[in-house]
DNA sequence: CGCATGCTTGACTGAACTCAAAGTCCGTGG
DNA sequence: CCACGGACTTTGAGTTCAGTCAAGCATGCG
């Protein structure tokens, strides 16, 4: 059923509780406008001008960076199919994990600044993305419509994720963290169609720990205790969210 | 000459050896389309076919609120003077610091993705911003053109900034945090053209605890530990960096 | 099978938080 | 003018939480 059956097992990564695999039969490599309008979950109206444009997709083996620091900024991506890792390497080489972008997340927004891509992004898992080229920004020929409407749009629902994110990472013990980022999976997932109370983490502990600014060994703690109090089940990477009231308690 | 002397104390805040204040006899209360530009220290080049439109201005004394959280989006907003913070407010009402906008900053574009401000804007010293209205932005019939491509260079420098901010209250020790902090309030003195040496913190140490996620003593303990080590000479908010060098090892 | 990677758990240590007191600056009002 | 109050800052002492180091287990891959 699943093509991607012969891979490593992270790549085989998919939400539990989705539905199975809505048969790939599209692998022509090109996506519509409006399955982009889809995937971001866009709610505002558009003109149905631009149906006649097509944009090309891109696949990624887990593991496999889509872009990194310093690459010339060619166009913004919307993840498809699949986890990724968004990371700032810094001076001395420490890196900061900056999000987990999954399904319907826009991807690549800071190359726009300077002309160059100031993060790297990785697979977690397969992936595939799609592309929208610089030129369909900001050529000035082109009618200002539905894209520009539709990437600012996106934009924002960027930052405002970011900002979460960054509020996120604030003040609380660490225990509270891990259980705020737990709640907040959970409502991506939900916001893709998923279960919001049974899934499989793309990331690893070290990710997470990176991510929330605590070590690998806080989260593993973490997740062991909000499961010992009947919280959660926790089997690895499998996530059952037992008591979603129970989580929001814990994240003050 | 300064027309705020009879203000408060820390509405007569001024980045130290900044200019004397230009005459501000510009009290008409608009701004031109070159005048953004400048401000935002835009580096592409424009078509000058907007020099027509005018931007109104909007002053604000310290303390008051630019926007709320949840307050209908009407523009975008640019900083032409003083300096303000943004903050986000949790259910549970604890309040998160996310930047420190001054001269030249974007503010408000976390407010197009759900037609609201998400964020909460207040005024640490008294301000003038330029409000760009959202009818510029998004009005189908405009020239798909300047303000477009500049609102977009600026968004994405926003979000470098967010991201940049983010990796910074990460790993680390506190003192290096804060360390960290001092070296990039110096780097965009700097930008606005002002001493990257001496100058002035227009926030309290509780403000800048929110931000790097340390409480204020610890903050107050760090600046005297680098004082201390003759790497700064603070002063209750006059910061005097001694050797930049230095500050930088202290990051890691 | 053996190795690499990831996860869990324990014991110890140290850095940052909390609580507390005192000092400074500023604006206000007597 | 000076006294007062409030907001901000500094510094100290005790405590707690999370990092570090280390060992052991599970899984998956060659």
């Amino acid at each position: 059923m699943m093509d991607v059956q012969a891979l490593p097992s992270v790549a085989r990564w998919q939400p539990a509780g989705s539905q199975p695999a809505l048969k790939l039969e599209n692998d022509e490599r090109w996506s519509t406008f409006e399955e982009i309008l889809n995937l971001l979950r866009f709610d505002g109206h558009v003109h149905q001008a631009n149906d006649t444009g097509l944009f090309r997709r891109r696949r990624l083996k887990a593991g496999q960076t889509a872009f990194c620091m310093g690459q010339p900024f060619d166009g913004l991506y919307v993840v498809r199919l699949g986890a990724l890792k968004t990371a700032m390497t810094h001076l001395d080489g420490a890196e900061h994990v900056l999000a987990f972008p999954m399904k319907g997340d826009l991807l690549g927004f800071d190359g726009v600044c300077k002309n160059k891509y100031l993060s790297e992004v990785t697979a977690l898992t397969d992936c595939d993305l799609i592309k929208i080229p610089s030129a369909d920004l900001f050529s000035p020929g082109r009618a200002c419509n539905d894209i520009e409407r539709m990437a600012y749009w996106a934009i924002s629902r960027e930052i405002v994720q970011e900002q979460t994110t960054y509020a996120l990472s604030h003040a609380a013990k660490s225990e509270a963290r891990v259980a705020r980022f737990l709640r907040i999976q959970s409502e991506r997932f939900k916001a893709m169609g998923y279960s919001p109370n049974r899934f499989t983490l793309p990331m690893t502990r070290r990710d997470i720990g990176n991510h929330l600014n605590v070590t690998l060994e806080t989260v593993s703690r973490a997740f062991s205790a909000l499961d010992h109090l009947g919280i959660i089940a926790v089997e690895r990477r499998e996530i059952n969210i037992l008591s979603l009231d129970a989580l929001r308690q814990f994240e003050k």
